[in-house]
DNA sequence: GCCAACGTTGGC
DNA sequence: GCCAACGTTGGC
C-alpha cells in the first residue's frame, strides 16, 4: 500500500463534506496539473491511504485520512464546458485528465499543522515543505508514521 | 491582498 | 526547443 497526500482548499471541499457524505465517496476531480494528473492515472491504488491536507487558510494541516476506493479514470469535469475545470482538449478518446474516488476512513484526534511539519527535520523532505504548490504529492511511509504520531493517532 | 515559486503558453 | 510573458497556487 502507498500514502498520498491530496491537498483542497476547505472553503472548495473539506474533510468535513467528505465526512459528511451519505455515499461516503467522493470523486477527487479538477487535478489540472500533468505531474499530479501522472499520480492519479498511473500511481494512486485501491487500498492507499490519503492524508487530507487543507490549503490557502491561517493555519494550513493535515486534518484527517481517506482511503482510496477507486482507480484512475477520465475526469468527466474536463469534457462539461459549464464546469470551471473544462478542457477544451479533453475528448472521450483522449481524457487528458484523470480522478480517483476516496472515502472518508478517519479524522485526526489533533491535526498537524504546516508549522509543525515544518518544523519536523524528519518531514523535511516532503514536498509540501519545498514544493508546496504539488497537489497530490507521494507520501513515505516512515514520514506516514511520524504524521500518525504527530496527529494522535494509536493504532494505524 | 501581496508576492514568490513555478507551471504553462506561445512567439520566434 | 528556448525563453519571456503570463497565470495560478498557496503561505504569509
Amino acid at each position: 500500500m502507498n500514502y498520498w497526500l491530496f491537498k483542497t482548499e476547505p472553503g472548495c471541499f473539506s474533510f468535513d463534506d467528505l465526512k459528511s457524505r451519505v455515499d461516503m465517496t467522493e470523486h477527487w476531480d479538477g487535478v489540472r496539473n500533468f505531474q499530479a494528473r501522472n499520480f492519479l492515472r498511473d500511481s494512486v491504488k485501491i487500498g492507499d491511504h490519503v492524508l487530507f491536507y487543507h490549503s490557502n487558510i491561517p493555519q494550513p494541516a493535515i486534518v484527517g485520512i481517506a482511503e482510496v476506493v477507486r482507480e484512475g479514470y477520465a475526469d468527466f469535469t474536463a469534457r462539461d464546458p459549464e464546469n470551471e475545470h473544462f478542457d477544451p482538449k479533453a475528448s472521450t478518446e483522449n481524457p487528458v485528465w484523470y480522478m480517483v474516488d476516496v472515502r472518508y476512513l478517519q479524522e485526526l484526534p489533533k491535526e498537524v499543522t504546516l508549522e509543525a511539519i515544518k518544523g519536523n527535520p524528519l518531514l523535511a523532505n516532503m514536498p509540501l515543505v519545498n514544493r508546496s504548490r504539488l497537489s497530490i504529492q507521494p507520501v513515505k511511509s516512515d514520514e506516514w508514521r511520524m504524521i500518525m504520531a504527530m496527529g494522535g493517532v494509536v493504532n494505524d
